[in-house]
RNA sequence: GGGCCCGUAGUCGAUCGGUUAAGACGCCUGUCUCACACACAGGAGAUGCGGAGUUCGAUUCUCCGCGGGCCCACCA
């Protein structure tokens, strides 16, 4: 069935968003928009599917509901892709071109994965980060950064990443553990004890970009030093030896050569003590102003140099030693630092301002709050936005080569492309001329403005304030330091208030297998559309709720979809039983309800209460487990049975009233359920219930007080707990359930005797018991007695 | 080294201080009972990681261990 009711949704257009009803509140979602990789995975899956649960519920309450759909396109793997397709030797346009092709060729299929999991978004709001509109948008959003001195253009140290050829972010890294070499060089210093100086270091092809020479103050073995000299070996510099308290003692000999640069302190070490800067290495990792060594790269440069060092007797020994990488989270390589002019967005002195639009925002669950926090706290570099690759948004700036004055395009111009357009100026006022800029954005700068974007920023000030901020921003735990961060920082410095109210935030998916994040390499993934194939949609929807609270790493179990599974055949039945049994019933509310009704409806109320909290609060887990066990339990497996002889019999107003009360709770459960499973719901209640609309279109059921009962489910739960005896009795005594029994002798105290007397004529039919007798007892449990 | 999350039956996973600690999967025993054997009726299975404290009372709060996961810092 699940095609069919994609058509018709497609066809009706219920998930429209309609953005001249004033009269509703707007719900606006802030959707992830994915890189498009050509599947729809399972991480999708978990973050899509709560999205669509809370999108389903809005919709229902009244709201109406923006769902956007957005593409964030850009990037190094659609780069790496068309390389490995088309090769390197296509100009930039048709390199472009090229993959323009190939995104369009995988939303497709994403989007044909995306609508079968029936995604309730309105594709309408679909977006492309390569489209020409969005251009303008970031282009627009960085002139107005700059003019407010935000965004700026500078040389500086930067990670940067040789397989890729460009500068990249510190959120682009990951680590990994490697064994390296840690070689002990031999410096020549004439002011030692034997005029040498022992130097460990594990990078030995730097040595010709060793501008000096590090020990710590109270370093009693080398204090005599500082302030005199030591001479590289193989270059024969001379450099200083400069003492400084973060200087590790007790690491290799406690002399630290400082390289321009290696890691991360050589570059505060540099700037703290104004040394002078070599350029180690080219942009592809090739050594640069060492004389012989030049353009040998990375790995066979080491090798090449500790040879020649060997050879000349500089290195006194080697040791291993495991160290811990930073890498390129796309490439897997190992990245450096190089001194290079790029274009930066500052963050320092914006970040606590970051934080306070964050921690005013509701975070479910509240604890990712304090990631955020605590990436913010940890920020010690600007953002540097510049990337030194083909596909992606341009930079809108020229600058001159002379003096560096940047110069801005008009607004009107946008969207602009500086690489190959000309600059509104010709000269700049200095005599030099001004060139393009060839970098390309960050992909971050352009997916941090996805609300405002879908708001109709800037153009569009009606449409924008009428839709921002965002009511949720949906994403997934992975990406809060990125995505969140930047999003955050420049809505605020933007527009001056933040993107959204609530952050809803979900975990990673993990194997089965092993509980670590699902990934092909380690073997324990799961393609969403097997499971699909062996169960159903609505199945696997329904294990994105059940998989565990929100916001937690979510394991994939086969069990939690395959009890989904059998949830929805479970309600199937029930609802061909509540078919048949209502068959020519009045719509209209019977005059007189037994106590079994009233139970069922007061339980019913309980749960409409129970769901509508718990989805309110993004708590999926509590809202589905608790439509579960209602369903389940107590509707099939008590009222279901208790009304039976009741739809079966000739007393009319007995059977009026469990038609029309089947037909309430049956169709309360699946509204409350649509939001999980759209495709069972919308079958069984076209089947028996619809004229025509469709279950999404529909009110979330109202709470009902005046169905709430306590008496009434105390009555009829001691009714359960004799007709639970008598299964018992049966099924001991190897009686058929349909057995009569010639009486039943019910022992409890008064009270509960006279309620029970209530439901006698009950407990005879669904106990199928002659007699029923009451006998009362001080206190204590109820005890039933039987006999045959 | 710092921060955050977590540790409950064979497996998963609820319970935001209070009677016999949900539920699911798995396991065992019956039953084809007219919605459902993809089911129903029963059953076994947890000293709630260890320790201390707060409390009349702790699985639930605090602290200390131990053990996992994630993030950050360091990694010459």
């Amino acid at each position: 069935m699940e095609q069919k009711w994609q058509a018709n949704w497609e066809t009706k257009g219920i998930y429209s968003f309609d953005n001249d009803d004033s009269k509703k509140p707007v719900y606006f979602i802030d959707t992830p928009p994915p890189f498009p990789t050509g599947e729809f995975h399972m991480g999708g899956v978990l973050n899509w599917s709560y999205i669509d649960f809370s999108a389903r519920f809005h919709r229902m309450r009244g709201y109406n509901v923006l769902f956007p759909q957005g593409w964030d396109c850009h990037g190094f793997p659609t780069e790496v892709k068309v390389e490995k397709k088309h090769g390197r030797n296509l100009s930039r346009a048709e390199f472009r071109e090229k993959c323009l092709e190939w995104t369009h060729d995988v939303v497709s299929t994403m989007k044909t994965q995306m609508r079968q999991m029936a995604f309730s978004i309105d594709w309408n709001y679909e977006y492309y980060t390569i489209n020409p509109e969005y251009y303008k948008v970031v282009q627009y959003s960085l002139l107005k950064m700059f003019e407010q001195k935000l965004v700026y253009h500078a040389q500086h140290p930067v990670l940067w990443c040789p397989t890729c050829a460009s500068a990249i972010t510190k959120a682009e890294t990951e680590e990994t553990q490697r064994e390296t070499v840690f070689n002990y060089l031999k410096f020549e210093c004439a002011s030692a004890v034997d005029g040498v100086l022992l130097i460990a270091t594990t990078r030995p092809e730097l040595l010709h970009a060793c501008v000096a020479v590090f020990v710590h103050p109270s370093d009693a073995r080398y204090s005599a030093l500082v302030g005199k000299t030591a001479v590289t070996p193989l270059y024969n510099k001379e450099v200083p030896i400069v003492a400084d308290v973060d200087v590790d003692k007790e690491f290799g000999t406690g002399v630290v050569m400082v390289c321009t640069f290696g890691d991360k302190s050589d570059v505060v070490w540099t700037y703290r003590h104004k040394l002078s800067v070599i350029e180690a290495m080219d942009g592809r990792g090739r050594l640069k102003n060492s004389g012989l060594y030049d353009g040998i790269a990375g790995h066979s440069a080491k090798l090449k140099i500790i040879e020649d060092l060997q050879q000349k007797g500089f290195v006194e020994k080697q040791e291993k030693l495991v160290q811990t990488v930073k890498l390129h989270d796309r490439c897997k390589k190992p990245i450096e630092l190089l001194n290079s002019l790029q274009w930066f967005i500052k963050l320092k002195g914006v970040e606590d301002k970051v934080k306070q639009a964050a921690s005013s925002m509701e975070w479910y669950p509240e604890h990712a709050y304090q990631l955020l926090a605590d990436w913010a706290d940890g920020l010690e570099w600007d953002w540097c936005i510049s990337r030194q690759r083909v596909f992606g948004i341009p930079l809108p700036f020229w600058y001159c080569d002379c003096c560096g004055e940047v110069l801005l395009p008009s607004v009107e111009s946008l969207p602009v492309d500086p690489a190959k357009d000309k600059p509104p100026v010709e000269k700049c006022s200095c005599g030099g001329a001004f060139v393009g800029e060839k970098s390309i954005c960050d992909g971050w700068v352009d997916s941090s403005i996805t609300p405002l974007f879908v708001a109709g920023w800037p153009f569009d000030q009606k449409k924008f304030e009428h839709l921002y901020p965002a009511a949720v921003r949906p994403q997934g735990t992975d990406i809060i330091r990125t995505w969140a961060f930047y999003t955050i920082l420049r809505c605020i410095v933007l527009v001056g208030a933040p993107p959204f109210k609530q952050v809803l935030v979900n975990g990673m998916v993990c194997g089965e297998k092993d509980g670590k994040k699902m990934s092909k390499s380690l073997g324990n993934y799961v393609e969403a559309k097997d499971v699909v194939a062996r169960s159903s949609v609505d199945a696997l929807r329904q294990w994105a709720a059940l998989s565990g609270s929100t916001g937690k790493d979510n394991i994939f179990y086969w069990k939690d979809v395959l009890f989904a599974q059998g949830f929805l055949n479970k309600l199937w039945n029930a609802s061909k039983f509540v078919e048949k049994a209502t068959v020519g019933a009045a719509d209209c509310r019977p005059d007189k309800l037994r106590l079994s009704d009233e139970w069922i409806l007061s339980k019913y109320e309980r749960l409409v209460k129970k769901t509508t909290d718990s989805l309110r609060a993004y708590d999926f887990y509590s809202a589905l487990t608790s439509i579960h066990s209602f369903t389940w339990h107590d509707l099939c497996d008590n009222y279901l049975e208790d009304v039976k002889y009741r739809v079966y019999g000739d007393d009319v107003d007995s059977k009026q009233a469990a038609q029309w009360t089947l037909r309430r709770v049956l169709e309360g459960v699946l509204r409350l359920l649509a939001p999980f499973a759209p495709y069972s719901t919308e079958e069984i209640y076209s089947q028996l219930y619809s004229k025509g609309e469709s279950i999404h279109s529909c009110k979330w059921p109202d709470a009902e007080e005046e169905y709430l009962n306590d008496g009434v489910e105390k009555i009829v739960g001691a009714l359960h707990e004799v007709l639970s005896a008598v299964r018992k009795y049966k099924a001991t005594n190897a009686l058929a359930l349909s057995e009569e029994l010639s009486s039943a002798t019910v022992i409890a105290p008064e009270t509960t005797l006279k309620e029970l007397a209530d439901v006698e004529e009950e407990m005879r039919n669904v106990g199928r018991i002659k007699t029923v007798l009451f006998k009362a007892k001080e206190e204590g449990e109820l005890e039933v007695q039987l006999s045959v």
